[in-house]
DNA sequence: GTTTGTTGAAGATACGTTTCTCCATGAGCA
DNA sequence: TGCTCATGGAGAAACGTATCTTCAACAAAC
């Protein structure tokens, strides 16, 4: 019992191969009459077109690349942080809105997978500066878009938050609630998010006069960031605020004030960036800035499948279209010297009963 | 400037198109000298095998299907539960490392996407009785793998873990700690996993004769977690004792638990079923079931790739093998009586300096 | 001197579509 | 009767690879 083919239906139906491509695809001129028939014997022969032969001939696979930066030798620790896997789960939601499909890749160009899969295009996730595998991409005439600026490679278009203002939003959102001493809990990696945030930071301690405070840790080490967010609190110049860059810098920052017997806010105020909704029941919540990576993937995805489809910006036009995408804070008691009253009132009290 | 094909390659080196294939892919008998040859010309005119063509003829595309259920209209809540998205992570990583690349896919079998991607083999996620995307695609003799016992359908092989062994040792393990009154925090979902939890923890009550004390929310909700938690809390004949069974629990029913002035684990015994690290970190630190997604993942990906190259059990024999896996239970704070002495000391003391 | 075997490589076919080109047929019109 | 036009549909050429078969050349063995 093989899997019928195309030829099998035409057989089947009497009529020829070229009609039932055209009635299974709705081209070409048919009649109603011809048309029904064609697909009620394919579907009879549960007949399903071969994709590989599809895309042979049309050169058009359906199919999108996403690129994840790999530290170490671990191919994916992009659910270390829920960035990662939101801004993945948004892509591959709006991919196959529009009836793609998304395959996610390691950011090795020398993996023997690259070879070995039909792309019609590939998002990339913060490229490093001239990063070869983008290189090769574009050479070989595939469209690229880029979460994050792309360093100093050519891609068709990108997308990243405006990270240098979010950051000072925070540090004043912070001097607003009373911060003299505001640390920075940041990354010794290059890409484009520590950079930007790291000097909007120090910028805006020169223009305010206050001494920079600020460790940093491998960001892809977890143990790394509480040993690092210790470091932060038992300097002799402790910070009164903290920022952190990275997801679980809230935790742990959490933990290192504990055990200094810091309480937070009132010894301490706490922002980090983070798209986990556990920073809304820590005791207390934590104030946290969102990338809003859901709209990023979206919008990084679409703006690629419009290159593939043609849509969009002439390719003649070099400058490559660049997309700032808004970020929001969300702000909790950690941040906040008078906590406001709680809105949020349980079921039931518990005598009530 | 056009992609360069096998044909360029032949004509450029001064082979048949036989040659530069054979060469490529060390088949025939070729002498060294030629194959450097050919490798050298591929080389410099940079020419990449098609995918697609190769795919056609071979049957073989390199892509492997990973199928993830979807609650409601959004195609993906998989990263609700950091479960999915670890899986999803070292399936990814698994199917790379042996030379092949994951899909995510939705679970609809009606999706335009499905007809569109040449797929080797599929791993679907706890598929639910009798579903009929399993049984269209074991009808296409494609290799599927679950995760999770088949409900009803045919799949090559299957792996879960062995849940009712987890729920009884953490009942046991609450009970050693002097719970008289255990509750549960259950979906109402029929899929595997909710249905053997639930059934292993009625079968304890009656066998250790206490009436069951359990609340059932639906689980792709996160707020109805919050609310059936306080529920369960503000019941009359409150539990001291709480095993939630999904991801968000913990914080839910530590914040439920906080409003009633419940202290844990002093009051209140709790456990929960997850695998994000934040519990490590909460106040108290709160023990989990870690079901170990990345052993999963890594298992599921490796039977199906066994499978699809002809590796393993005979087609022929019929009883899907079935491969249960340990589960880990991590005790922390609370759920002990006695706390033990914290073992963890701060890098520095605060006065020390 | 014929057979046998080995090495190196070319020819040709098939994989299953899509699509370009072209051909009947019959109707409308002068 | 001829001509144009629209309609419905068939033929055949790709798409780029892998592989089965064939073949020449030459050496070794009988």
């Amino acid at each position: 019992m093989e899997r019928a083919g195309i030829r099998d239906v035409a057989a089947a139906a009497g009529v020829s191969i070229t009609t039932v491509s055209d009635a299974l695809n709705g081209k070409g001129r048919l009649p109603d009459e011809t048309r029904s028939k064609v697909r009620e014997v394919a579907e009879r022969l549960g007949y399903r077109p071969s994709a590989a032969a599809r895309t042979l001939r049309t050169g058009r696979s359906g199919l999108i690349g996403l690129t994840v930066t790999t530290y170490g030798q671990e191919p994916f620790t992009f659910t270390e942080f829920a960035y990662f896997a939101e801004m993945a789960r948004a892509a591959t939601s709006a991919a196959l809105t529009r009836g793609y499909a998304l395959v996610v890749l390691p950011a090795t160009s020398r993996h023997d997978v690259w070879g070995n899969v039909a792309l019609d295009g590939t998002v990339v996730i913060d490229p490093p500066d001239h990063d070869p595998m983008v290189a090769e991409l574009y050479r070989q005439g595939l469209p690229v878009v880029s979460d994050g600026r792309p360093g100093n490679c050519p891609v068709t278009a990108w997308v990243d938050n405006d990270h240098a203002s979010a950051v000072l939003e925070i540090l004043d959102h912070l001097a607003a609630a009373g911060a003299r001493r505001i640390g920075l809990l940041t990354g010794t990696s290059t890409d484009t998010y520590t950079r930007l945030s790291t000097d909007a930071y120090l910028g805006w301690c020169h223009r305010v006069g206050q001494e920079p405070l600020y460790e940093e840790y491998p960001a892809h080490d977890p143990c790394a960031g509480a040993v690092a967010a210790d470091r932060l609190l038992a300097r002799p110049d402790r910070p009164d605020a903290v920022y952190g860059l990275f997801d679980p810098n809230g935790t742990d920052l959490l933990a290192a004030a504990r055990r200094y017997g810091l309480r937070v806010p009132e010894d301490l105020l706490l922002v980090c960036c983070s798209e986990s909704d556990v920073y809304a029941t820590t005791e207390p919540p934590i104030t946290t800035l969102s990338l809003k990576p859901q709209r990023i993937g979206t919008t990084v995805v679409n703006l690629l499948i419009d290159a593939i489809e043609g849509i969009g910006p002439v390719p003649g036009t070099d400058t490559p279209e660049g997309q700032l995408m808004p970020t929001e804070l969300i702000v909790r008691r950690s941040s906040q010297r008078r906590p406001p009253r709680t809105t949020v009132s349980a079921p039931r009290e518990p005598g009530e009963e």
